[in-house]
DNA sequence: TCAATGTTTTATCATTTGATAAAACTCACG
DNA sequence: CGTGAGTTTTATCAAATGATAAAACATTGA
């Protein structure tokens, strides 16, 4: 409607689309296994289109997984400020859940940071840079202070953010294994919100009983 | 020198050369990624000895990760009976110690674990039906006893497996991540050792204080 | 309506991929 | 020795990959 943005009808749905399939099947097959063809077979756009939108794999790339990212930390702050009145304890809690709660439902978010962040290289460093260190330093202030109180376990950052997001992830990302391991299907609603209660349980110090 | 093996003078050698090689790279790069140029060259051989040896890329990926997980199998069974007359908590505990130690001197086992198993396909199926069911079965095996008697967290099956195995592996998979983001080498023998404490205070349920 | 801009499509390139064929080599055994 | 099975090396193939050039197609604004 307004005179800045009349061109484009359909332009930016197509990056959007292009980005979509381009997570999905990066987060499956990994950077290399995942071709440009293949991509844009699941877009529904001829090959050549990913250039002309993103320049390079390697910049397709970059475009979708940090629109994810972005997404992560704009729900994670919308959350925790719509409850900021909550008591520290139950807003951590909170978060927690929030946290689970995206990771299930978007499981390319942790097949793709394991698959880029195993291996050094430039796209670890620039994963790192420009968005898994924030998450980091966020996740460390939410437990710092419960550790301090002695509601959470003590233990070293480092240990401490990885057993957090490895004891949240792994269920969802190998939720294939998990199927055909287990007969339960982690990404369904009830396992979801369950396992969320498991890594509270497991992070908080058990008060009554 | 028994008359049955006494041709071969290399050629077993060469065939763990190229197996160790595949590993790194299968587990760095993905299948995908992992060409079998590059593996040949760090193995020290030429290409088409790959197919020579093995058949086919699929086949020495198969014999590969086979390897890895019969070595895993076989250092679990015999650092446990190596103390079976230990009683079943401190069993327990050790037991979890010498799996902490294997994934962090073996990373390559959750990394290529995730990069099968979040995806559908033949090598998730045979992955779970050849190694990763019996390997799922012991560590049920190993906590049942455990959550019956309160000692550990009682947690149904697939969300203990894929917490317990999360919180041990995401910080060793993600070596590369964890050095960047928190300047410690999580694969150092004193980060390994605490880690495994950590990984147990998390499971059991504190008794004193 | 027409030109111009932005977007989509078609055709094609050089490189890399996994695999194969065939030649060269090694070495135990007769 | 020297022959023959087992192993390594060299040369090469068809298919697939990421990228580019150029043509075709809209849609907007004059």
């Amino acid at each position: 409607m307004s005179t800045t943005r009349t061109q484009r009808p359909s332009a930016d749905t197509t990056r959007a689309d292009i980005m979509d399939a381009a997570l999905d099947l990066f987060s499956e097959l990994s950077f290399e296994g995942a071709s440009t063809r293949l991509i844009a077979q699941r877009a529904g756009v001829p090959q050549p289109l990913l250039a002309y939108h993103f320049g390079s794999k390697d910049a397709l790339w970059r475009a979708a997984v940090g629109s994810l990212f972005d997404r992560l930390a704009r729900e994670l702050t919308q959350a925790a400020q719509s409850r900021h009145n909550d008591d520290v304890v139950a807003a951590t809690k909170s978060s927690i859940r929030d946290f689970v709660h995206f990771s299930a439902r978007n499981p390319q978010l942790h097949r793709i940071i394991t698959q880029t962040c195993k291996t050094e290289g430039e796209h670890l460093e620039w994963l790192v840079d420009n968005h898994i260190r924030p998450l980091f330093t966020r996740a460390v202030a939410l437990f710092r202070p419960l550790m301090a109180q002695g509601i959470v376990r003590n233990i070293p950052e480092a240990h401490l953010y990885y057993i957090f997001t490895g004891a949240t992830a792994t269920m969802f990302v190998l939720a294939p294994e998990c199927r055909l391991l287990t007969g339960v299907d982690p990404l369904a609603d009830d396992h979801v919100a369950l396992h969320a209660e498991f890594v509270i349980d497991t992070l908080f110090i058990k008060e009554n009983s």
